[in-house]
RNA sequence: AGCGGCAUCGUCUAGCGGUUAGGAUAGCAGAUUCUCAUUCUGUUGACACGGGUUCAACUCCCGUUGCCGCCGCCA
């Protein structure tokens, strides 16, 4: 068997997006999974609308979802140049082939022709077909539209290819996620394959380019379901051998349109930014369409590629809802070690002046804190109150420091607290007995331990109290605990 | 409008003619904790509809409905 060979073809303009990179996935697995090569191709067909910031973040995401590529603009590769733009003096060649074997016409029509054409299908509720009045003009009359001053297009001849090799109008593959998918080509119009501009259209260029650079499968979203009859019709037509074609359910956005930007993120490097680990990431999008034998849900993108199998991803759209990613990148950082959790809250620390605490105490700080997130990002509300003089208090805790009760427990605490030791191994003990002491009053431990919380942190609800005092330190904590009774009083 | 695809809990899915229709997530309830959360335990919840085929259909076939996609000198 030939060696397998998938690419992931993104056009870059846009930042890498979700289902892209769920599409790159894929093929990533299927070439793992079959000792195969995985290659990148950059789309740039269209100048106008692409641009290198844009490449750039896609080489980027896709490196961080640990996609890597065998074949690419950037590693290079035995059948490059791999960028779009770079390989526009290849097309011609076959154009002219196409032309002389009589699969290609040139089309002389101007933009308004063809919009009265498309103007009058839809008035007549009829679907658009290129009428292919240029199929057969003579050389008499293109000589005179060249005259005119016009520049033909070239169009592929569908009739004359399905003709060529197919009994019927009927053109049928076996697609490796969707079963046989068959279409009638006569319903199908001559499409334009060079612009007048001289510029390969994308399903003729990507045709080249994958027969080029022999990609033996083409995994891709169901968007191309309709481009693949036409791209097989013209690798027949160049006598080149068919690649075999996999199509991809979509993903949806929750309200079952398209993921735009008003869903929320769409770019994997939006997710990031958003504190999404890349590692959920990709692990969540598996999930859409793919599931793992053994019901083991969180897996690593190796340990997914040893049990995938293309033709069990399932063939239907899917809606990417937060509910499980969050659940999931929360999972995924409670996997990581304390160290690397200090080092990637960092860049969502950057308000705060870090020098307040040592090593020590910021160690613990994030010790206490990452349990309950669901980003990294969350982490720069969860440990405001560990940074600053003083905090800023809230509704629900002000209301709290308000009561008699709190106002009695930290005039207690500070006077029983003077000469505590200050560990958080001995606060431990202290507050406990504290606790205690209260409780035989009829105060419950929560109570008691709400007034301290408000007035230390300014909230209700937080992180381990021994904890947070001990990292702040006495002089701090009883300064914090002073100016709440002040306040109130 | 036409053509193509898809259809199991709210969501992601398992199921491949005979199952108490399973799991995950979300929801709900309880336990643990100084609080919120985490964690643990329990629990609600689905085969779109109508015809066939068959001893037997969630599973196969047809139709209906719904949803998605495609009909560019965009990719």
């Amino acid at each position: 068997m030939a060696e397998v060979r998938v690419r992931i073809a993104p056009s870059p303009s846009g930042n890498l997006h979700v289902g892209t990179a769920r599409t790159a996935l894929f093929n990533y697995l299927f070439a793992k999974k079959n000792n195969g090569k995985f290659v990148l191709r950059i789309e740039d067909t269209d100048a106008d609308r692409t641009s290198q910031e844009y490449i750039d973040n896609i080489f980027d995401s896709l490196k961080a979802l640990g996609l890597n590529w065998d074949e690419g603009p950037d590693v290079g590769g035995p059948y490059g140049p791999y960028t779009q733009s770079q390989r526009f003096d290849i097309y011609p060649k076959y154009v002219q082939e196409l032309l002389d074997k009589g699969f290609a016409y040139e089309c002389f029509c101007t933009p308004e022709e063809l919009e009265a054409e498309k103007q009058l299908a839809s008035e007549n509720k009829k679907p658009y077909v290129y009428s292919r009045k240029c199929e057969n003009l003579t050389e008499e009359e293109k000589a005179k539209l060249r005259a005119e001053g016009r520049k033909p297009a070239i169009r592929f001849n569908i009739a004359k290819a399905q003709r060529a090799f197919h009994k019927t109008s009927m053109l049928t593959f076996d697609d490796l996620v969707k079963g046989e998918l068959h279409v009638d080509t006569d319903l199908l119009g001559d499409f334009v394959i060079m612009k007048s501009n001289g510029a390969p259209t994308y399903n003729f260029a990507v045709v080249i380019d994958d027969m080029l650079m022999k990609i033996s499968h083409v995994i891709r979203g169901e968007d191309h379901i309709s481009n693949t009859f036409k791209q097989i019709l013209i690798f027949e037509a160049l006598g080149a051998e068919v690649p075999k074609f996999g199509h991809l359910g979509m993903i949806l956005a929750p309200d079952r349109s398209k993921l735009s930007k008003r869903h929320g993120a769409t770019a994997v490097s939006e997710f990031v930014e958003k504190g999404y680990l890349t590692d959920a990431l990709i692990n969540f999008v598996a999930l859409l369409g793919w599931s793992p034998s053994d019901g083991q849900e969180i897996k690593t993108v190796d340990e997914i590629a040893k049990d995938f199998r293309i033709n069990e991803i399932s063939s239907s759209n899917s809606i990417f809802e937060y509910d499980k990613l969050n659940w999931m990148n929360s999972h995924y950082i409670k996997m990581l070690s304390i160290d690397e959790l200090k080092e990637r809250l960092k860049p969502y620390l950057t308000k705060y002046d870090l020098t307040e605490l040592s090593v020590a105490q910021y160690t613990r700080m994030v010790e206490v804190t990452y349990e309950p997130l669901t980003l990294l990002s969350d982490i720069t509300d969860a440990v405001a109150y560990f940074f600053g003089e003083d905090v800023e208090i809230d509704e629900k805790a002000k209301e709290t420091l308000e009561t008699e009760t709190s106002q009695d427990v930290l005039k207690t605490f500070t006077e029983q607290s003077a000469n505590w030791e200050w560990t958080e191994e001995a606060l431990h003990e202290k507050l406990e007995a504290f606790r205690g002491y209260y409780k035989e009053k009829g105060i419950k431990p929560k109570v008691t331990m709400w007034a301290i919380r408000a007035a230390v942190t300014g909230r209700l609800c937080g992180a381990d109290m021994t904890a947070i005092l001990a990292i702040l330190g006495k002089e701090k904590s009883l300064k914090r605990i002073k100016s709440a009774m002040k306040q109130t009083v």
